[in-house]
DNA sequence: TAGCAATAGTTGCTAGAGCAACTATTTATG
DNA sequence: CATAAATAGTTGCTCTAGCAACTATTGCTA
């Protein structure tokens, strides 16, 4: 591993790459006046996948910290897309559940994730997509 | 292109990985005090090879808003890492450059970056490096 | 059982991201 | 030459990120 392996800028390109994608979701959000971000939508996605959690387990699957999660979720219980109810066996937690508005926002959103999904994979294969998760995971697994 | 492929949420595991070296990063600016964020340390090193360039330039070669550079170097400049000087034959544009605090700054912080980097290329090849390169640039590409 | 540590969540703070609206200047076009 | 269009930058706004400090509750341990 020479060095200007090891001096190139990956992290800039990753950054880049993702703000790219990150941009061009938000603005078709936009466009189709869907009116959420990007990360609602994740948290959205992941509500309607695990039905009924906590915002503990909210942050751990979707790589956010708590009080981020805490804020968004704040924001989507405004849209009246979530709602919350406190655990009654364990007081401290919260459990968190889209409403059928929510489900329904999943339901109309997702055809176009989707599709962006599809726009961004372009010209690549399956084994491409399996070698960008393998380096990932690695460089995810070299980082105390 | 399979329906799991494309539904695979790729988006999510870029987020996640750039979070978390962006993390590491930042622990390791804070524990050795260099008293820094992540982001201003990648202004610090574009002016560092670019010697004196506009905003404009600044926010194209880092992929980041015009907005977010122009309070960044702001920062910068409060900090005392950095000086504007104001174009005479473009009265529009301001030029920003390091200054000698800002020069050690970015010498006294190198050698931690570089030890990080390689960090994060541990167990991975010159080859990884390439097809992540390839496969991002086409994903960066794809998005319109 | 009393007291302390651990856990879930919220609030306040600073910083980065990006859009819209604005000023100031330069360039293009009539 | 005058006016419009384009460009560089700033400011205000909302949202996300993450740290520290805080409350409330639960679990552990002497």
């Amino acid at each position: 591993m020479h060095d200007t392996f090891v001096s190139n800028p990956s992290f800039f390109k990753l950054d880049a790459t993702l703000k790219k994608i990150r941009n061009y979701w938000q603005k078709n959000f936009d466009a189709q006046q869907k009116d959420i971000t990007v990360d609602q939508w994740l948290l959205i996605e992941n509500l309607y996948k695990h039905k009924r959690i906590t915002h503990n387990e909210l942050a751990r699957l979707t790589s956010k910290d708590i009080t981020t999660v805490s804020r968004i979720i704040e924001l989507l219980v405004k849209k009246e897309l979530v709602e919350r109810q406190g655990s009654t066996d364990d007081r401290r937690k919260v459990f968190v559940q889209l409403t059928p508005a929510g489900v329904n926002k999943y339901k109309d959103v997702r055809p176009l994730v989707l599709e962006m999904r599809k726009t961004g994979w372009n010209n690549l294969s399956e084994g491409d997509y399996n070698e960008l998760t393998r380096i990932l995971d690695v460089i995810y697994n070299n980082i105390p």
